[in-house]
DNA sequence: AAAAATCGGTTGCCTAGGTTACCGAAATAG
DNA sequence: CTATTTCGGTAACCTAGGCAACCGATTTTT
């Protein structure tokens, strides 16, 4: 196995919990096939059966959605160590749901999913913790879009907003924290405007429910907050 | 292990592949926890911390959101035989996303994460279709969250019911289909109102994009299509 | 330091689509 | 066979929020 990644690959979460020295015995059994992109190259195409599941070992990638239309929209950004595919390699029938794009110069590595579900020869015990973290890994994802999918489904711009803010400060711990993004993210998160937004939350603020400064929030009033949530 | 429930436990699709004598094995070693329910009980509170992931063997459960204010808003049907919890239970803090409440006398059994994942003693190899099982569902479940998505953060109507035409064609494999729910139940997949939804299906039908009857329907101008989407 | 780009707030205008309410057809019940 | 319920379409009305365009404040580039 090519030692050259060994550092990016000991840091992706995929393979969180597996000493470096056992991660190369794991490697061995994976059998992964790297490949090498140039600037502006289709990594994967939208629809298009799958090899295995990706790893980025180099570069930058852009993961989008290309519409009937043509227009794209960039869904995420992948950095060295991100994953991609996860979602659809143990899926019935395994095909790209989104398109890729090399950003830079840029390494890939693919594991085939039957191997990586296969118990390898030597019952190695690091494949049960792979495994543990896939199943992880893929909790979270799903997780993050039910999230998505709540804040999405709220009719009212208000709604999104409290809810968001809500989901925030209770992941902070206090009344008080910073947005992890700013004012055109979260809009485009929100799917809303940002104008719409803008607009939304000072009156929010000229309401003293709450007051922000840039991307520092303060929750003033948590109850009627609460009340606004759909 | 009660054998009762059987023949519903060998249709659950986590034990898919699994041949009943080997079910009883399996089981074994996971030492499911069977718990008994009465109509309108709570069977999970969303917020709190989870034991394991269930499968309700018997009767019907709602899975609910309520949100600050109180309204409940049913969000799935379960019954005899489905999983419920499966996204959450491996996550990092395994709690209920959502409340589950007994519709009448039930009973659910619950399998604790950490057996599942744990290879047991006997290294039986059913245990390793459970987890690849496992990943299919939890795969299965985020693909359908991602199209779900896709639907809901198109900002125009007719966007929204282009898309998802255009997949149900796809997965019917032909321009002639049947809607899998009524117009009620596919205005609140959209997020949209019904009478909004009707009005521009309509106006669809009159442009001669579309036409249909009641749940039948049949895409007219496939490419028209395409272009409304977004 | 000047120029350019980024970011957030603000305004006015306008329309897509929500709401309510009603109707006829079809399905189901009694 | 009548009564009731469910389902889908229709119309009138109205508003939440999208859009375009601008501004001042920061930050970054050169």
């Amino acid at each position: 196995m090519d030692g050259k990644y060994a550092s990016i690959l000991s840091e992706v979460i995929l393979f969180q919990g597996i000493e470096p020295e056992n991660l190369e015995t794991l490697l061995g059994c994976l059998k992964p096939r790297f490949r090498d992109y140039r600037k502006n190259e289709y990594m994967a195409v939208a629809g298009e059966s799958m090899e295995g599941l990706g790893i980025l070992v180099r570069g930058e990638a852009i993961v989008i959605r290309e519409n009937a239309a043509g227009n794209r929209v960039m869904m995420t950004l992948l950095q060295s160590g991100d994953l991609f595919g996860e979602m659809a390699v143990f899926s019935d029938e395994p095909v790209w749901p989104a398109s890729v794009v090399a950003q830079q110069t840029a390494t890939a590595l693919y594991l085939q999913g039957e191997r990586v579900l296969r118990e390898c020869q030597k019952l190695c015990p690091w494949h049960n913790s792979l495994i543990r973290n896939l199943l992880g890994i893929l909790s979270e994802r799903a997780l993050l879009l039910n999230k998505k999918v709540e804040y999405l489904t709220m009719k009212s711009l208000r709604g999104k907003i409290s809810a968001f803010l809500l989901d925030q400060s209770r992941k902070a711990g206090g009344m008080s924290f910073t947005l992890p993004m700013n004012r055109a993210e979260l809009a485009d998160f929100l799917n809303v405007s940002r104008p719409s937004m803008s607009r939304e939350m000072c009156r929010m603020r000229d309401e003293g429910v709450i007051d922000f400064h840039l991307a520092s929030i303060r929750i003033l009033d948590p109850e009627a907050l609460k009340g606004m949530v759909e």
